[in-house]
DNA sequence: GGTGAAATGAGTACCCC
DNA sequence: GGGGTACTCATTTCACC
């Protein structure tokens, strides 16, 4: 991980459909040069997956919910996180430190799919507390992490 | 947006790189076909950009904490969603109901490049509470808003 | 939306430093 | 070991049906 692997890892965190002709003179390098350190960053695992952003808006995902839950400390809920990647709406789920056990981030098309997908995971066993707050206005919505 | 451009869609999300040939065979469609309709996802704006899901620990980002920010409501922290732009480490940013004005994700580095952002950030004018919290665990980070 | 030809891009083998 | 060059094969794009 040199500093022409970061220039390759952010040309395609800006485009990650760029050719290997265009990265290779991003870089200043020959195209098998380039292609070669692509696929070593590939098979290391630094590059998990190439994917694609979409306007929320423009396929109908028009609200954004932030929720924090609490489970018993008996059952400290490891079953939420299993059952949270079946959710397909739950884009986001941490487990945090904190009052509160675990928070996700929801993305779905209205208040009538949100009160949906609520009323399911109030059903979770072992969840004795929950808060809510929905996002107004998206400033970053960000997935490069490499910077400098 | 029919059935067609989200299977194209969803192709995508999955794997952003692959090819228009693979893309047209996926959906039972004809090479010219397929990548008129991409393009016209892409000019559209459906697609906002492609991109790479890195692994953070690889690139030495192993903290991810998040925060609240409440700025006094004469001025309600517009300024903060400009500065909060200029941070590469802050990868989302939410103005939000509820008890603060702004929620933000952090990705960086250690305690200690937490610690050097967390007092840039408490330098901004107006700003009269905080809470934060860390991430022990990430279970779902997911860039895929589309389900079906 | 499908078909074929021209142009562009990617991968392999080999050479150099 | 890592990078450049030339050649071959795959892929994309354009004109046309």
């Amino acid at each position: 991980m040199d500093k022409t692997d970061k220039a390759i890892l952010k040309n395609l965190q800006k485009n990650a459909r760029m050719t290997i002709s265009d990265l290779s003179a991003a870089i200043s390098l020959s195209m098998p040069a380039a292609s070669e350190r692509l696929r070593k960053l590939e098979t290391s695992g630094v590059i998990k997956q190439y994917t694609v952003i979409l306007d929320p808006e423009k396929i109908n995902k028009n609200l954004t919910a932030l929720m924090f839950l609490r489970f018993e400390s008996t059952c400290k809920g490891e079953d939420f996180a299993e059952y949270a990647k079946t959710e397909a709406e739950i884009n986001e789920c941490y487990y945090i430190t904190g009052d509160f056990d675990y928070f996700i981030k929801i993305v779905t098309e209205d208040a009538r799919t949100l009160k949906s997908l609520l009323s399911r995971i109030k059903n979770c066993a072992g969840l004795v507390k929950t808060s809510n707050l929905v996002v107004l206005s998206n400033i970053i919505d960000n997935v490069s992490i490499l910077s400098d």
